[in-house]
DNA sequence: TGACCGGGTGGAGGAGATCGACCGCCGGAT
DNA sequence: ATCCGGCGGTCGATCTCCTCCACCCGGTCA
C-alpha cells in the first residue's frame, strides 16, 4: 500500500462520511479513481467498515471500565471471548500479555447494572475479574497517523505524480 | 431520547454509511424525518462523528498496547492528557479510578518503536509507566446495545432544545 | 376556540455514487 | 525491439440519494 491509499485511510478514519468527490479533490485524483481504490481497501480488509461515534453518556450507558480476566482453572479451554461474545455490554476484547488473559471494556448504565454485568462475565467464563472503572474520558477513537512509514524493502517504489 | 432516536443511533454506530433512504426504510418514516433526527443527534453531540474502522495490521501498526501512568510527583498538577496529545500514537486516554491516574491506548509499529514511544510518554508528561502489550484482538468497536432502557423518573418526556 | 409549535409528509432540484468504455504505462515474453 | 496483457487512470452517462422547501397534523396554552 502506498502513499495515496494511506491518505485516504487516514481521511476516512478521520471523516467516515467524506464524500468520494471531496477525497477526489484532497487526493488529486479523480472520483472514478478514487472509488476504485476505496473499494480495494474495503475488499482487502483495510478497512472493516464504518461506525458512528456516540456520546455514551447521552444514550444511558455513562459508566465504562476496564475488566480483566483471569481463568480460575488454568487447565480449562481458553474459549473466554466466545462465552462472553453475547454480553452486549462489552464492547472489545483484547488478549493480552501479563498477569491477567484477557481485558475487556464495557459500558455500562450504572454501578448495579456493572455488578450484574461482573457476575455474568464470571459465570460465564469462569474467570476471576478485576475492574477498572473509568472517571472520564480526555480523548478517545483519534485516528491513526500512519505518515511517513519507511517503504519496506519488498515495497516496490511506485512514485508517480 | 425515545425509541426512534435510539434506533437511529444503533443503526448508524453498526453501518455509519447507512443511507437516509435506508434508514428511513428501517424505522418506518419518510426520508426527510429521518434527516432531521440525524442532524439533531449530531447537533446535540449524541452522534459525535463518523469513522472508517480500520485495520492496525493493515496499515503497518500491528502493535496495540495499554499503558497506564503514574504521575512521579503526586503534588504536580495533573495535565497529562495535553502534555501527551500531540502523541499520535495515542489512541486513547482514560482517567481511571485505582492505583494509575490514566490508562493509555496506543498503537505502534513495532517493539522498537513501543520503547521509544514509552519514553516520551514518560518525559512529556512526568510518569511512570506499566505498559500491558495486546496479543490478539478476538473484537473491539462493538456497538452498544440500547434497546430497553427504561426511562428514568428524572427524564421529561418533552425535551427543550 | 384559536394561535402556536414541534415534528411529520411529499416533491423538486441538484449533487454525488456507480459503472462501463477507452487509454497509457510497465514488465515479461517472443 | 516489439508485441501483449494487466493494472490503474480519465471521462462520461445514468441513477440514486441528499437536501431543502412548502405544507399538514396533533398537541398545548391562553
Amino acid at each position: 500500500m502506498e502513499e495515496i491509499d494511506r491518505r485516504i485511510v487516514t481521511l476516512l478514519a478521520r471523516d467516515g462520511r467524506m464524500s468520494f468527490t471531496d477525497l477526489a479533490r484532497e487526493t488529486g485524483l479523480s472520483v472514478s479513481a478514487v472509488h476504485q481504490r476505496v473499494r480495494r481497501l474495503e475488499k482487502r480488509g483495510v478497512v472493516r467498515g464504518y461506525a458512528a461515534l456516540v456520546d455514551y453518556d447521552a444514550i444511558g450507558l455513562p459508566l465504562t471500565a476496564f475488566v480483566s480476566i483471569k481463568p480460575i482453572d488454568p487447565a480449562a479451554a481458553d474459549d473466554a471471548p466466545e462465552r462472553l461474545a453475547h454480553l452486549g455490554a462489552i464492547e472489545a476484547c483484547h488478549s493480552v500479555a501479563g498477569d491477567e488473559s484477557y481485558i475487556l471494556k464495557v459500558r455500562v448504565a450504572s454501578p448495579l447494572a456493572l455488578e450484574e454485568l461482573l457476575n455474568q462475565i464470571r459465570t460465564s467464563a469462569n474467570v476471576s475479574t478485576r475492574t477498572t472503572v473509568v472517571l472520564s474520558t480526555p480523548y478517545e477513537h483519534r485516528a491513526p497517523e500512519l505518515i511517513g512509514e519507511p517503504d519496506e524493502p519488498g515495497d516496490k517504489p511506485r512514485e508517480k505524480a
